[in-house]
DNA sequence: AAAACTCCTTGATGTACGTCAAACAGATAA
DNA sequence: TTATCTGTTTGACGTACATCAAGGAGTTTT
């Protein structure tokens, strides 16, 4: 059965009770974080009702993007992050003679612009791999927010370093694994992030096509399918197009985290 | 005439008036940021002198690490950030299996630690590729002035940005190129970075192995230099060891950025 | 309902790089 | 001086993955 839940997750963007305030417009209960069901996703935990007050101000507006927009492209100038409320995205970075890399996958309540702060300028692009809304956070207005509330600051650090750190581990996957140890991190590292949105651990809706799962794990996309099927003959996952059922996660996680010899 | 002058950077670690201020102890005069000639690397600019005069305790203490030394291991407890005064290190994951995956190589002027902030526990080992001196800056310390000192705040922004942008690189690098792009890149990269030091342009003297290379490119030690040998045979460079002339820079920069056909 | 897409799968063949192995070059030690 | 080490080079050969090519499966267009 490979009807996976991804499509009806358990979090409602917008908490049930939206008239928690009385003297909120409708406007301003549109954009509160502290209204947000996917605040624990993006916004520190243990904050003052104040504090909490504060950081709605973060978020200036919301945006659409239809699916293959772009979010923003190399060479923008960079003013704001972006806080995934629904849809996902890649980052891809192009080079001179037109050769792509995927250098991630973004979903909700994962926050997508920090490459731009360095230069005051975007140097990836980022594309919605299905209709998608972000909440639009002024740079300006996070740094202000930063000086004031600690927690935020801290939080924002953790943010940029747990980006590092993602990046890291890609750098091993593409530096010393092959094929299959790829693919299965890479599904693993998937259902482990969509558990934490309250959907299965063991089935998943891919939102990308092979050729940018491929170039994400550098590999062609004749190898993505390949290993799909590999792993579909030898009963591990269960794989009809876009549909992927993990059927033995153990069997994965050997395959990424071979014991030492 | 392979004599880099590597050796003998025009920076003098500290400026050569250390009596600039009578009230100092020997000792603050040791640490003191608002001295030292390599700040216009790792300290922002544009700073106030008693903006300049907070920062000065940023630098908690210094470290020396011999060669081979860890400054840090995976695992270990995250409380400060590190900037290198001298010598060089290597950053380097290793996976359960033992495989390594060198993530970086930083030298003067460069601040490690960053992949703690997330999890508080570093997930990288920081490695002295030769006998080498850092600043101590808690990090405790960093996020207070960070908050005071708008500048700085933006300043630790930067570098944590611009190290997320280095990895997408890096992540294009392995992901689409081929091993004389890889090479090509990671020596324009290396001379770029010695030469805002102070360096030539054109010679270097690599501080780490063939097999280091390698690691951090998603190579094998024999590729890289048969690499090197190709690049020798082809006119482009003129290696000796670890000492390398660049011949024809240019070269490099169309390998490494092929026209779009 | 056929046409035209895009995306995916699978087979046959090619190749860039890895693996294995031997020899060499400097550096340090005996 | 010779011996031992570590790091490097180079050759012969193997392989994981890329490339090329054809067909299939959904989806959208006409």
């Amino acid at each position: 059965m490979l009807n996976a839940k991804q499509e009806v997750g358990r979090y409602n963007t917008e908490s049930s009770n939206t008239t928690v305030c009385q003297t909120m417009t409708p406007e301003s209960i549109k954009v509160a974080c502290s209204n947000c069901n996917l605040r624990e996703l993006c916004m520190p935990v243990g904050l003052s009702s104040e504090e909490l007050q504060k950081l709605d101000h973060v978020v200036a507006t919301r945006r659409k993007v239809k699916q293959g927009g772009h979010l923003f492209s190399s060479g923008d100038a960079f003013t704001t992050l972006y806080a995934i409320r629904t849809g996902y995205f890649k980052t891809c970075m192009l080079s001179e003679d037109g050769r792509e890399q995927v250098t991630g996958f973004q979903m909700a309540g994962e926050i997508i612009g920090l490459d731009g702060i360095v230069s005051d300028h975007h140097n990836c692009n980022a594309i919605a791999l299905e209709d998608a809304e972000v909440c639009v956070m002024p740079f300006e207005t996070i740094e202000e927010l930063s000086r004031e509330v600690p927690v935020l600051q801290r939080h924002v650090h953790k943010i940029m370093s747990r980006e590092i750190v993602r990046e890291n581990g890609v750098m091993m996957l593409l530096g010393n694994m092959r094929a299959e140890e790829r693919l299965a991190a890479f599904l693993l590292n998937l259902v482990q992030r969509l558990h934490a949105r309250g959907f299965s651990k063991s089935e998943l809706v891919l939102r990308m096509t092979r050729e940018e799962i491929g170039s994400y794990l550098g590999m062609k996309l004749e190898t993505v399918s390949r290993t799909f099927s590999k792993f579909s003959d030898e009963g591990i996952i269960e794989v009809k197009q876009r549909n992927v059922k993990i059927l033995n996660p153990d069997a994965l996680k050997t395959l990424y985290n071979p014991q030492k010899l």
